[in-house]
DNA sequence: GTGATTTGACCCTA
DNA sequence: TAGGGTCAAATCAC
């Protein structure tokens, strides 16, 4: 990055300003009685989320130490699941390139749109099953991998052909811990399975989810309530840090938003993509719109903040940057980029209620 | 019989 | 040219 600030520092002002107003909005909010609790809650965590967001702009430009940040990541509880999204805009970059003349049916090589999703999923009882993510793939091959202790596992989504879905996904068991497996995604996919999908015996995860989106559905639980399910059903890796390598429960809400634009070369997204993308934004955190993820999500007012990204890959910055707690941590494609995330927290008690803070 | 998996060969990219 | 990704025939499972 030439520039370290350059192009983060808007984003992150805006964050900072939002959140601002969202805690002038809260002090209102608390001296009406007229406010119900639900409100404040929402406001509530619109602030976080823009104060993480703003935290990870930080990190990104390194103005914010791993210590820090590590502080503030603190109390995370435990799940067998874990993401870990690593994101590079070469493989974006690459990915836009590679799009190119993938309308020819040749023999040759499919050339995918190489934004991945790489994602970290541990199984406690070791078996290859930890890979339910709400599509259904198709084995098509194994590879013994260089330096590898396992082999490498391809799939396709099983509709590539009823449905031109071109989805991809390469699972390997890690090396140094059998039971965690890294998966890729590479492209995305087009089809309808993951919305229609009714796995027959879902797994314990599966039904400990669907539990969970029907709770949104219904809009029964408290937001509050759902952030900390989230919370207590994921894990944060903080392991491999020295490679940079970060671990952050990260997603995209399975909805397919992205397009290739032959006509210009690029990734761009259509009215109705943003339409859909941030309608599954809607409301805070949650999307009850969106069927298989948890989000933590863009709050309405960011809306407008997308809307004023006028530089489209800019704005497929804008949403690597939201973070969602998928609960099956593995079903949401994400974009690659060459940068990395890194946890952010905002401690529990952080003193939203202080002073200074509010002054 | 149908669909999924395995596996060796082929092809592409770096 | 080596390594990784995909194809497709053979095999397996239901």
């Amino acid at each position: 990055m030439e520039n370290g600030w350059s192009w983060e520092q808007k984003p992150l002002i805006g964050e900072l300003i939002q959140g601002m107003e969202l805690v002038k909005q809260l002090r209102v909010q608390f001296s009406t009685t007229s406010s119900s609790p639900e409100t404040v809650e929402t406001l509530l965590q619109r602030i976080l989320a823009s104060y993480e967001k703003a935290l990870m702009i930080l990190r990104w430009s390194g103005s914010i130490g791993q210590s820090q940040i590590e502080g503030v990541m603190a109390g995370v509880p435990e799940s067998p699941i874990s993401v870990n999204v690593s994101l590079g805009t070469d493989e974006f970059d690459k990915g836009i390139k590679d799009h190119q003349g993938t309308d020819d049916i040749s023999k040759k090589r499919k050339i995918l749109p190489r934004w991945t999703d790489h994602v970290r999923v541990r199984s406690e009882n070791g078996m290859e099953g930890p890979h339910e993510d709400g599509y259904s793939w198709r084995k098509y091959g194994q590879k013994d991998i260089l330096g590898a202790k396992y082999p490498r596992s391809y799939y396709r989504c099983t509709l590539r052909n009823s449905q031109n879905c071109w989805a991809t996904k390469q699972v390997q068991r890690s090396d140094d811990d059998p039971n965690a497996f890294d998966i890729t995604y590479r492209g995305r996919h087009t089809c309808s399975h993951a919305t229609n999908l009714v796995p027959a015996s879902p797994s314990p995860e599966k039904q400990e989810q669907k539990q969970y989106n029907n709770n949104n559905h219904n809009e029964q639980e408290r937001p509050l309530d759902i952030l900390r399910d989230i919370r207590s059903s994921l894990r944060i890796v903080t392991e491999d840090l020295d490679s940079k390598e970060i671990t952050y429960p990260f997603s995209f809400p399975s909805t397919s938003f992205g397009c290739m634009n032959s006509e210009n070369n690029g990734f761009s997204l259509s009215a109705l993509d943003r339409n859909t993308l941030l309608d599954g934004f809607s409301s805070p955190f949650l999307s009850p719109a969106t069927p298989e993820s948890n989000y933590f999500a863009v709050s309405p007012l960011e809306k407008s903040n997308f809307g004023g990204v006028h530089n489209e890959h800019h704005f497929e910055s804008e949403l690597t940057k939201i973070i969602s707690a998928n609960a099956s941590a593995t079903s949401s494609p994400v974009l690659d980029l060459d940068f990395s995330l890194h946890p952010v927290e905002i401690e529990p008690n952080f003193p939203f209620d202080s002073q200074p803070f509010l002054s």
